[in-house]
DNA sequence: TTTATTTTTTAGATTAATCTAAATTTTTTA
DNA sequence: TAAAAAATTTAGATTAATCTAAAAAATAAA
């Protein structure tokens, strides 16, 4: 296996690769068998045939009943779809005037089209975007992802405040509701108290004082 | 097999639609097992285990030996997937600046992308186009493809003049001629004189006089 | 530190799409 | 219209991705 770069994977491949990228981001933990079976929707048995595959192929360090971590170029091929998947669902949402809600679907198609051009030609079209709709960054052309530091509302204090600019989880349900009470990124927020009782937080946003739960807290990431 | 509608096909399976589609258009004989494996590179005998799958699936109209013609149904599918083709293709000339030889292998992952809601987006974000960048009419929502009547300047007589609104041929080498030779879809032609020799013509465009050869003729499309 | 539980892997099948080689049918041509 | 050529189909394999059920290893609990 010396044709690293060229490789063409396959779009399953892919989405290993993506999802372990995800599970293993911000944890120095290797990737077991059943986390990814979970997020995938299949069995621990396809898993451990595929992660066999993705070894053959130096695209994860896999060593049996150790789980996994990507290689160097296993990383490289999971930040290239992750690229392409966030400038899609800027397009979608900026363009095609899709909500934030409803990009995630079609950009898990659109990930998985190869070609240079049309994903750098793309990202040059929307202007270069720093983050996708949910705030999550984009990794520029050499697979550079610049994070800004992020802090869920449930870990501020009284009187902190700051811009709404993320989100820690993604499902619709989620989302939805955000946008239904205004919670929307770019949006300034401010601590305004902490109920000791069950953790949720009254917080202002454009002038209004809203009661969010503490699982909403924790979900709501905010840049200082 | 009730549920036509729903039906996802394979990305395999609509290729072999699609091109069901373009061997039988402007043609009434059943399309050919070996025409059908020459266009999709593959052998006989593959065509023939997927033309068996389609009928059995109501897409194609199939007896041994005899070849196939689409269903309603195949060419509904054949044509939304011809849709979302020249819709992408739009896209990828008028807001990417891809050239018009460059947008056909990209387009051939993108028509796969199966979401209503994004195609119709894309075609209102495109303000509707009625044909691609090569002048192949774009199919409307409902599946409807009207193209209008175009004709090889072959077939014009000295004095005609129209409007350059299609190419035959879509090779990368033919459309590059054409660009650079200037014979670009929008421009007026006026065919000045044939000859008969070879039947190469000498055409108006400009006002330069050009030769273009029989060949080119056959393959480059007027709107009288 | 055994035993029980959970996780992971192996073994053996299945499905979609493909292939080669051989057999069959159709078409052409002499 | 019979023989030759071309086109098409069948038979039998292969590859990628998946599955179930059983076996093996790792982890947790008694």
């Amino acid at each position: 296996m010396a044709y690293f770069y060229i490789m063409n994977l396959s779009f399953t491949e892919e989405n290993y690769l993506k999802n372990i990228f995800h599970l293993n981001f911000n944890v120095d933990e290797n990737v077991s068998t059943n986390a990814i079976a979970e997020v995938l929707n299949t069995k621990a048995a396809s898993v451990t045939d595929m992660l066999k595959k993705l070894s053959e192929k130096e695209l994860v360090n896999y060593e049996k009943y150790q789980g996994v971590t990507l290689t160097e170029i296993g990383q490289q091929k999971a930040i290239s779809v992750i690229r392409k998947h966030r400038l899609w669902e800027v397009f979608l949402v900026e363009k095609l005037h899709f909500k934030w809600d409803e990009v995630h679907e079609v950009a898990e198609e659109l990930e998985h089209i190869n070609s240079e051009k049309l994903i750098n030609s793309l990202e040059e079209f929307l202007n270069f975007p720093k983050t996708d709709p949910h705030g999550d960054p984009i990794p520029d052309k050499n697979g550079i992802l610049k994070s800004q530091e992020l802090i869920p509302v449930s870990k501020l204090k009284v009187g902190n405040s700051g811009l709404i600019s993320g989100v820690r989880e993604h499902s619709v349900e989620f989302l939805k509701y955000l946008d239904k009470t205004g919670l929307i990124l770019g949006e300034s927020l401010k601590i305004i108290e902490i109920i000791n009782f069950d953790g949720s937080v009254m917080v202002l946003i454009k002038g209004n004082q809203q009661m969010i739960s503490r699982e909403v807290a924790k979900n709501l990431l905010i840049a200082l």
